[in-house]
DNA sequence: CGTGTAAGGAATTCTGACACG
DNA sequence: CGTGTAAGGAATTCTGACACG
């Protein structure tokens, strides 16, 4: 992969610059649209507004409402689930940065494709690899080679 | 983050089961409507049709959609730009692989969130940390303690 | 080949009201 | 409080045609 590919892409995912329709928001969660609009109107989830047409909701935003619609399941109310919801918002806030400031391109160990995440301290002598295949994913480390 | 709700939120994603609309898909790419439908029609990508209604993309299509774009922008014809982007889908497939199949949940190492990325290695006797904070992300071993 | 536009219909989403509780 | 429905308008997307090259 190559390395502007990969800054447009950490740019594309950071600025989270995509946008799903209610419907689609509704679909993927479960959670009516009505549901949508009332939680929004509550100040419990946001959209953008592109020039007073539909609602837009980011990706942050669409698993806020999955949560949500867990915990209401679970027997918590609206309001409680909607601040439950908040922090664990912010645990996959840190997920996706895990993986976007670490990821560092594709390779190939020991003949499995592999991710490259980067040196794995500061000491900068050996490289942290996520290594895929069939049964899941293994880490290796491989120390750097001068 | 509780086990149930890890649960379904791997579930959620892996089932790739929520989608985009056209404009979205756009919006997020720069690509032409026209465009994406032409594409679609040559069979480069691929939507999904809900009993005759519009299409929708998953996300999947829409980073070979951005990739193609990348391409194209770079001089390629629209046939390679395809082509090209069909084995780099396949690097992002295993970027998504790695974040699902090894995310644990999260944790707290010197004060600092962190995700539990499991064990390193087979021997199990340590586990792989991402301590996050505003520099950035660094990885961690912490020896497990019985 | 690869993309754009105008055209009219079909599907989606919007708001404010009213309902139940 | 939290959610649903019917209602009519507004915004989005659809297809097939025609255009340029």
């Amino acid at each position: 992969m190559d390395k502007e590919f990969q800054q447009k892409l950490a740019q594309i995912m950071k600025a989270n610059d995509w946008h799903l329709g209610i419907g689609d928001v509704s679909n993927a969660t479960g959670v009516s649209q009505t549901k949508l609009r009332y939680w929004e109107h509550k100040g419990y989830i946001e959209s953008i507004q592109g020039k007073g047409q539909n609602r837009k909701f980011t990706y942050s935003m669409l698993m806020k409402v999955y949560q949500m619609k867990l915990l209401l399941d679970q027997g918590y109310t609206l309001a409680v689930a909607a601040q439950k919801a908040e922090s664990k918002s912010h645990e996959l806030k840190i997920l996706k940065q895990v993986l976007f400031d670490r990821f560092e391109g594709m390779a190939e160990i020991d003949g499995e494709p592999a991710v490259n995440l980067g040196y794995l301290d500061d000491k900068q002598d050996s490289i942290l690899y996520a290594i895929v295949n069939k049964d899941g994913t293994k880490f290796k480390v491989v120390p750097v080679t001068k």
